[in-house]
DNA sequence: ACTACAATATATTGCGCAATATATTGTATG
DNA sequence: CATACAATATATTGCGCAATATATTGTAGT
């Protein structure tokens, strides 16, 4: 649990936007941790999509699925020690590319996987549920993001100026 | 800057609302870092809450700080010596307690202090218009954040069960 | 074949934070 | 006074990520 339970929202603190959104991150890894260890899901919550990916692709590289994640390549390969140690995962020399380790979802990550998608669809619904009680924070901070790479802070401060 | 470009927005993804507000924040901390170069702040941007706290208090503890911003103490300790280190505050003993360590600002912070609020009304002022381009981002993330605590996600998925 | 370059993997370091444990000091109670 | 308890500070460890550097292997150009 956070030691901070209260949040300062005051406008004038440049950053709080910034902490802001990174509590409500917390908030939900906080939250959604102890879900996924009744549910019986041992997958650190930051790696359901790596396993996702991993399902999909069926074997993969660590740079493979950092492509398909758009996380970079040594995110992924810092996560995958955690999932080999679970037992989830696998991995294997490319025969074919002495460069490449393969790695393939063991009996214990499809089984994961499999807990993972039956809960997701009720999670998903939770999250509509709170996105109409308090608004499209998905969409809202999926555009706030989309405008903040398209122009910067930089540029959008050059362009306030008065002088 | 973030190797990730890429974000999945997938709603079918467990984490990704977290994966989201989490990108918000680090965009937010990638640009405004340079902004603070280029105005001479040398305050790590996380810590000019910490500066204005104790500008206000005149003088105040960790613990004292921590009250004020809601955050933890280690949180507050930790971040002390990178502002010590730059000159920005000082340490001195409580003659009154010798559990506690008094920090003041001194003149360089106090330098510090008037650039970051010479900044933080033009900053504000472009996050208004980020607003009303993109959605109250703030207001709904603040929302959101609320929600949250006052109605954690196992009571939102046990209270969405079908049986 | 040799060289240059690209892709992949690995290791190391640092940041920001949480959690935990321990030491020190103050306060209140018997 | 002694003991217990609360508050403060400090140290250590771990997580999740970025950044950087280096090694290894493949590929293309000459």
């Amino acid at each position: 649990m956070p030691a901070s339970t209260d949040i300062s929202t005051d406008l004038d603190d440049i950053s709080f936007l910034g902490r802001l959104s990174e509590a409500l991150s917390q908030r939900i890894e906080e939250q959604t941790r102890p879900l996924f260890d009744d549910a019986g899901i041992t997958v650190p919550v930051r790696s359901c999509s790596l396993l996702t990916a991993l399902s999909e692709a069926g074997e993969a590289s660590a740079a493979d699925l950092a492509r398909a994640l758009g996380q970079s390549h040594q995110l992924v390969v810092q996560k995958c020690p955690a999932l080999l140690r679970l037992g989830l995962i696998t991995q294997h020399a490319d025969p074919a590319d002495a460069r490449r380790k393969i790695f393939r979802l063991t009996d214990a990550g499809r089984d994961q996987l499999a807990r993972i998608d039956a809960y997701s669809a009720r999670i998903s619904e939770v999250y509509r549920a709170l996105f109409a009680e308090v608004g499209d924070v998905h969409g809202t901070i999926l555009k706030a993001l989309n405008a903040l790479d398209a122009r910067p802070l930089s540029e959008r401060i050059a362009g306030s100026r008065t002088d």
